[in-house]
DNA sequence: CATGAACAATTCAACTGTTTAACTATATTT
DNA sequence: AAATATAGTTAAACAGTTGAATTGTTCATG
């Protein structure tokens, strides 16, 4: 590719991923209403699927410090969305799942935000939108390799 | 386009554009530096882009309320990255600009950024990038469009 | 087996970003 | 001239974040 291209490439791609970023986060939060943040959603949709975890995973995979985790999570719990429980074999494990009302506001609300991006997604070609979705898993894997080639340096 | 694919291609693309968003934000903030925060940085990158910009416009562009913006702008202003002055012929309007020493700070971490987008997008193959631009772009046009439409209900 | 290192999670202070409501100052309408 | 609209700011309250210190637990090794 020549320079030209790039660069160009560079600039339509800085743009349009904050663009996009913003304005979803925007129509995601219309969809999930006053019960919950975005933050929390994302946090409550990690733990069904995971059907159980530690904050330790939680702040790796949403990439922030533990402390991060314990604040959104103590909210949760005050909301009674989310139990906690002690590891009986080890003692300083903490393990989060769901409570059902957790479990059926998450659903609810996930419901919702799958309708959004059905009505997205179905305006596109078949071919388009696999092709896209594709090459985003491609960008999404590439991401994560980055990440551990610096931890390795 | 089946139902059952359709399923399939909302949940990997809500999966997939998480994780890409919160990797790229890291990342993102790893080129910065401790001198700027991100949101920090597209400021400047919009008024940069911009020239000159008000608050009102600042806040459509992000969209948060306009106090959110005063706060920004605040901090940047405090660490003397940009310059408010009144419109003299409507004494309500303030034009945001870039300073000096703003404008070089903007451009030596956006060349940052730049690079690190480069070494990702130059892993592709032309036709594949390009490609998955264009339907970014036309993602992005759509959710303007979406915008309009529930103004107008 | 005792002690020190390692680890999981939490607490706390400080900060950024956000909303909502109230407010200031200015401009426009009628 | 008075009412209304607009641009921006302020203030209180909250969510999310970091980084350092702390608590409680487990593990390694001398």
């Amino acid at each position: 590719m020549d320079k030209k291209l790039i660069q160009e490439l560079i600039d339509r791609y800085v743009n349009v991923s904050f663009k996009v970023t913003k304005k979803a986060e925007t129509l995601i939060k219309e969809q999930i209403g006053n019960d919950l943040t975005n933050d929390q959603h994302y946090m409550l949709r990690y733990i069904h699927h995971a059907e159980k975890c530690t904050s330790s995973e939680l702040a790796e995979a949403f990439d922030v410090n533990k402390s991060a985790i314990t604040a959104i999570i103590n909210r949760l719990v005050e909301k009674g969305l989310i139990d906690r429980k002690r590891d009986e074999t080890d003692r300083r494990v903490v393990y989060l799942t769901l409570s059902q009302s957790g479990t059926d506001l998450f659903e609810k609300t996930e419901k919702r935000i799958h309708k959004l991006v059905e009505s997205i997604i179905t305006k596109f070609e078949r071919e388009e939108i696999t092709g896209f979705i594709e090459t985003y898993e491609k960008l999404s894997e590439m991401l994560q390799k980055m990440e551990k080639e610096q931890l390795g340096e």
